[in-house]
DNA sequence: TATTCCTTGTGAAAACATTCACCAGAAGCG
DNA sequence: CGCTTCTGGTGAATGTTTTCACAAGGAATA
């Protein structure tokens, strides 16, 4: 099979999402049309997308919803659940932990590590957090699946590799900056920091872009 | 001046937390090689990425540190601070607050609005919660410039509609749907369940990619 | 059956982003 | 100076992603 695109990965995850919603109002097909105006996209794109991994519409018809559904949550690796190891119990990971919506969709956060004495032995939710520096001993084989990075900018890259030991797969990082991790483990950052420069500079674009210098 | 694609902002949003480092480490100058070591990328893309807005290096030099950090903040427009109005005191609404790093970069929350009466009037932090429905009071002239919508998924696209109407020209999105505001206004979407599916499709794929079917 | 109106799947084209490759400037050294 | 080694800026080439456009399938209707 051909490379897939991260962004068409990212598309299927809003395809599933609105194919929940499109199923919650009790509708059984929809076309490629009327899923790419809920994504604000092209329905070339979303027939694109689909056709990497198959042909899953009817022409005339568009594609069952329910199938479609089934269709995308074996594609991205729903069927399964995934073990999640939270390392750093501050603000941002204790809202990871507070929200119940990812074990919804199969991602269990069985461990939570930090490193602050202060908070080792607090309860979070369900769990108890941990020393940081117990986490190679927790990290039996194929304990943890994920690992996510909730830790200061100064600690990431040490603790990103303290999940690779760990046999972490796949690694969500919060901390804003680039992380090296070895090819075969899946990283991927959410840096907030970054998005809000992101606004900043449209915003300041809209008002009037600056002059290039010679 | 042509028009900047999304990934050059990010990457220089990346080179300004770059340079402070290098800053701190005490160097004066700095190559688009060593620049692009950092950040895991080519030297050209560096190089390309900043002939865009002008020519801040020197042949055989490099670029001088504490310049090149001040043209990229200039360019990112963050010598102003921008007033931000967070709709949502939630568990992501709160770590948001809690988390004074955008401040120090020029994001002051200057509001936070809730639906929940439960949580209307609470301190949080500096500011007290307020009620949702005293947003547009609240949003004399220029009051807001950016909203951060931190509800469940449901109020997404009311309260981006209320942001809108409330004149904000652009919204930091944390909810997983697709939200339609105007053109004139810049949205960017902080979509962690899609980062958790995007994770869990690279492993998938890892073991074992799916046959295409015919 | 013939006609009309939908629809998908997909090569080809277009748009966009990244990398290459080289010119020209700068510094150090003998 | 002449030579070497380093550097940035940038047009051209390459690679990737999105969009176009259309053949062909399906259903409904007369």
């Amino acid at each position: 099979m051909a490379r897939i695109s991260e962004s068409t990965v990212r598309r299927l995850s809003h395809y599933y999402r609105v194919l929940d919603e499109v199923q919650a109002e009790g509708k059984r097909m929809i076309s490629s049309h009327r899923l790419a105006e809920r994504e604000g996209i092209t329905s070339a794109q979303v027939r694109k997308d689909l056709s990497y991994f198959g042909s899953f519409g009817r022409r005339g018809l568009g594609y069952n919803v329910q199938h479609l559904r089934e269709e995308i949550r074996a594609i991205l690796g729903l069927e399964r659940r995934w073990r999640v190891a939270l390392v750093g119990a501050g603000n941002i990971g204790a809202a990871l932990l507070a929200y119940r919506g990812f074990e919804k969709q199969g991602f269990d956060v069985v461990a939570v590590f930090d490193r602050d004495t202060a908070r080792v032995g607090q309860r979070l939710g369900a769990l108890v957090v941990q020393d940081i520096a117990r986490l190679p001993a927790a990290a039996t084989a194929g304990a943890f699946d994920i690992g996510v990075i909730a830790t200061p900018i100064q600690a990431a890259q040490e603790v990103a590799d303290a999940l690779v030991a760990a046999g972490v797969r796949g690694i969500l990082n919060f901390a804003p900056r680039k992380l090296f991790v070895p090819d075969v483990v899946a990283l991927r950052t959410v840096d907030m920091a970054m998005e809000f420069e992101s606004l900043s500079f449209a915003l300041t674009q809209a008002r009037g872009p600056r002059r290039r210098k010679g």
